[in-house]
DNA sequence: AGCACGCCGACT
DNA sequence: GTCGGCGTGCTC
């Protein structure tokens, strides 16, 4: 009987793929691309076929008979899996890492019900395509020129998309879309968002304006019914614009004409576990294998993009005019806490713009990302604080809870009644969540309509949803909310932000602290004033509340300059040698015992040297423990790309060796430090 | 990572 | 006498 060999990518972390003996006849071979069915070890997964031979150097005792080759589907295309093999190359990590998890669950099971279910299904659905737009609004020049550039573009090319919030980048992007749909006969459009629940109007606005186009979702809360509909839709050509989260970027997109990343910046295209991956670095890799352009959007570009924009890597388009005629830019003052001390939390500046707002009967904004009552309490006897036992934190107080709980390991405490060293009855909070701000302002404003909305007050499925939807019903006076409130929503009412107390991470050891405060005061700032000019004609106001008005953060943030502000800290990183000048890796390791993560960790230092290298320190995390295990870190450093890859690839296979019982993992291109 | 096999403490 | 702890070894 004639056979050949297929090899073939496993989702475990060996580094290696699998042979496996297919019986076939010549000329009847599997294809590359295609999944099947092997017993691997006592088990049975699915892989993807990534060569088929006629020989292998495995032994032959060793050789088992793959189970089942998976016909239904068509095969992954080539491009596809050199995206995946590219990302496991880069983030080191085996390939069938990145290219299984992906896949709906159901494809990676034996039965092929639900498959074939999902193809009828599809088969039957798919509508008849129709590309015309409805309700094209007329753009301003701005937006106009950018759509154009952006829809005649030919073959790879990145363009930032810089503009303001409420500049109108969605219009831009639906216009584009236009273009390449009309242009691409079967061309496929893939837009990449933050969080898709936060931006629950942009899919009805795709929908409404392109009502004869399949529209494809992929994001993490998908049922997996709907996430194998939705995946096969994409991966077949039917779905012709798919709009999804960062897991979106590794979707199979055989007839991809156009990339759009939306708010380009936002950390959350870092995937922060497991592979973490870029999906915003995978999709401009991506654009460029395919030779077609993408679009990367934001009021407060990323450095890395702002970069590329200034060396003429990626072309720069600007728009700098509110799309809604007559809004403007909100009006940001700073509120210097040492002349106006606040009172529980807010100065008297700060609460008479709220009293005038409520008067009005405008909505108003305050911004404070620290949930729970306060950070920690202490013992003002023997100065006891409420040190969570498991991790290097405090126990934060949830008054309504009458808790006090770790955000690190979950951990739950009753509040205590008395000091649990010396016994005194007096415990104090000390600082301010946004539980604490909404109980001092319900005192002072008990007529006012107050919502809080963090992570707490909307544990409940839907709830978040339901709590958004009061507001833009106008059924609230005053906001209260954490960062899950400083993207997307259009508060049409909303005239006032206040923003409580951001100066910490003006002083943080992570350099890339002030870029991520610069973006988010810009994101809550654009909450205020989208919809045009209140009819009083009064212009909508961001008050930040510092202690250090002077800094020049929050000048460029007064003076809307992001231009300024960008190029400053770029001309500063360029002089400290740190991204984007300079490439990083972070191996991290966790123990017990610290000490046991950083020996591992310098041993990991010592095991080779390489040209072009810098491998720092091994140092503790700044959150050194977290659930009864210390983590430690060491950073490397390289100014060329290649080099570091080069330098990773050997270090790894030698740390691999090791076999150390300590738990580590590689992260390249970190984000935090 | 799974999932085995393998050798030492408290239980019906 | 067994159930079960997780140490280490392997997966074409």
């Amino acid at each position: 009987m004639a056979y050949c060999i297929l090899n073939i990518a496993l989702d475990t972390p060996l580094t290696s793929c699998f042979d496996y003996r297919w019986p076939c006849a010549a000329g009847e071979e599997p294809l590359v691309g295609q999944l099947a069915l092997v017993s691997f070890g006592r088990r049975e997964v699915v892989g993807l076929i990534v060569a088929v031979k006629h020989h292998t150097e495995v032994p032959a005792d060793k050789l088992k008979d793959a189970l089942a080759v998976r016909s239904q589907l068509s095969p992954l295309a080539p491009q596809w899996i050199a995206l995946a093999a590219f990302a496991a190359d880069y983030y080191q990590r085996p390939l069938g890492e990145v290219a299984l998890p992906g896949l709906p669950k159901n494809l990676r099971v034996l039965t092929t019900v639900a498959l074939e279910r999902a193809l009828k299904k599809l088969a039957k659905s798919a509508p008849a395509h129709d590309h015309t737009p409805l309700d094209m609004p007329l753009l301003n020049g701005a937006q106009q020129e950018a759509a154009d550039a952006i829809g005649g573009a030919q073959g790879f090319t990145p363009i930032l998309l810089y503009g303001v919030t409420g500049s109108g980048k969605t219009e831009v992007y639906l216009q584009a879309c236009a273009e390449v749909l009309a242009r691409e006969e079967g061309g496929q459009i893939l837009i990449l968002v933050p969080e898709i629940n936060l931006t629950p109007q942009l899919e009805g606005n795709i929908r409404a304006r392109f009502p004869g186009v399949m529209l494809a979702t992929l994001h993490s809360s998908l049922s997996e019914g709907e996430r194998m509909l939705h995946w096969l839709a994409a991966h077949q050509g039917q779905a012709r614009i798919i709009l999804g989260t960062r897991l979106a970027i590794l979707a199979s997109l055989p007839q991809l004409k156009l990339i759009v990343i939306d708010e380009e910046h936002d950390p959350s295209y870092k995937q922060q576990e497991g592979l973490r991956y870029s999906a915003r670095d995978l999709a401009v890799w991506r654009a460029r294998q395919l030779g077609i352009p993408i679009v990367l959007g934001s009021a407060t570009p990323s450095l890395e993009s702002w970069h590329h924009a200034g060396s003429g890597r990626y072309r720069k388009l600007e728009l700098r005019e509110r799309a809604v005629k007559d809004a403007v830019l909100p009006r940001v003052k700073l509120l210097d806490m040492e002349r106006d001390k606040p009172v529980d939390g807010i100065t008297s500046h700060l609460m008479a713009a709220l009293r005038q707002r409520l008067e009005r009967g405008e909505q108003s904004l305050l911004f404070l990302n620290r949930r729970g009552y306060a950070p920690v309490i202490c013992c003002e006897s023997c100065g006891w604080i409420s040190n969570c036992t498991r991790c290097t934190s405090f126990m934060v107080l949830h008054k309504p809870e009458h808790r006090l709980r770790c955000h690190h390991c979950s951990l739950e405490l009753r509040i205590p009644r008395h000091c649990l060293t010396c016994g005194n009855v007096d415990l104090q909070p000390l600082g301010r969540g946004t539980q604490r701000v909404e109980e001092g302002l319900q005192q002072v404003f008990p007529q006012a309509r107050i919502l809080r909305i963090d992570a707490d007050s909307t544990r409940l499925k839907g709830s978040a949803q339901a709590a958004f939807d009061t507001v833009h019903r106008g059924e609230v006076d005053i906001l209260i909310g954490t960062q899950m409130v400083a993207k997307g929503h259009d508060f049409k009412k909303l005239t006032l932000v206040g923003i409580l107390n951001p100066d910490t991470a003006l002083f943080s050891q992570d350099y890339r602290a002030s870029e991520r405060l610069f973006a988010q005061l810009m994101q809550v700032a654009g909450r205020a004033g989208r919809a045009a000019r209140t009819e009083g004609g009064s212009v909508s106001e961001v008050l930040i509340q510092t202690r250090y008005a002077s800094h020049p953060l929050y000048s460029a943030v007064v003076n809307h300059d992001y231009d300024r502000f960008a190029t400053d800290l770029l001309a500063e990183r360029r002089q400290a040698a740190l991204p984007p000048y300079l490439y990083q890796a972070l191996l991290r390791a966790e123990a017990p015992e610290l000490e046991t993560a950083i020996g591992f960790l310098e041993s990991a230092r010592d095991a080779l040297v390489f040209d072009g290298i810098t491998l720092n320190d091994p140092i503790p995390m700044t959150m050194t423990r977290v659930h009864n295990v210390d983590r430690a870190q060491l950073l490397v450093e390289s100014p060329s790309r290649p080099a570091l890859q080069a330098f990773l690839k050997e270090w790894l296979a030698l740390l691999r060796a090791m076999k150390s019982r300590v738990k580590w993992s590689l992260e390249v291109d970190p984000l935090d430090i």
